[in-house]
DNA sequence: TATACTGGTGTTATAAAGTAACGATTGTGG
DNA sequence: CCACAATCGTTACTTTATAACACCAGTATA
């Protein structure tokens, strides 16, 4: 009965969870793919088919300016769907974060032009403290 | 002397940005490279140099999300390199706007965090108002 | 003139990212 | 038992992007 509804992952999914959580950064579907082709993995489809049912559940996120992935830094993860990432393109680190009055005024946007938004994507490239203090060191 | 800083597009350019402006809607690489082939054109490279020129001088914009490109609507265009973009995932039309709110609050917090960005990517993907009004028929 | 430097070009080959299509397997509900 | 849906494994393929190498035109400098 009782099914839970969002939270059992089959063991490809877990895998690529896995893979995405211990992972420093993102990761490509061809970086996670040669990850686990100990576990068993052959073929790109395997990693695709976990990312799609991750993105879907929201655990994953996708970096489209990287194509890459990462696993989504929320502890109880539930409902996130509208983040913003802060990339370094030295260290490659990134920071997650919820831009709360940026998503209000582009939600704002879309009501004046009644479009109705399915999925928000922003990503900041640039320069991370650390990598910045570095060089100007 | 004087030197036309940033205004004289080679013709391999030029080809491009024509056939980013006299399109619809957003373009990949390899879409423009078809366009182009009676024009001499004959290796994706040659697409994806002229746009390398175009992005840097902010005539065309990327579409991370579509890996596309589409040429930049403002008229006189010589600053604006932080847009965003609403993509319509029904028609594919594409409108390009500029959310000062949203950029003002990505900005405050990069302050916050340290992180000095250097390209910003703003996507919404969607329905655009025609097709919705299509679709509620 | 010669030399060298810069930026653009053309070409071949290759890498990286993503998908189509097929069939086998597993679990759930009638 | 059967039907259905979701997942899985595999092969082959498409789409997107880059590396490497050679050539050419313009321009500056000696």
């Amino acid at each position: 009965m009782n099914k839970a509804a969002h939270k059992e992952l089959t063991k490809n999914q877990g895998l690529v969870f896995g893979a995405l959580t211990s992972a420093e950064g993102p990761l490509t579907a061809y970086a996670i793919l040669d990850q686990l082709r100990d576990d068993g993995f052959r073929a790109p489809l395997q990693v695709y088919r976990a990312l799609e049912k991750l993105l879907e559940v929201g655990l994953v996120h996708r970096l489209e300016s990287l194509n890459a992935f990462v696993a989504c830094s929320h502890p109880g993860c539930s409902s996130h769907h509208a983040v913003a990432f802060a990339i370094c393109e030295t260290c490659g680190h990134v920071s997650e974060f919820a831009p709360n009055a940026a998503l209000a005024d582009l939600s704002s946007w879309a009501e004046k032009a009644k479009f109705r938004p399915s999925k928000t994507t922003i990503e900041l490239r640039g320069t991370c403290a650390n990598c910045s203090t570095q060089s100007a060191n």
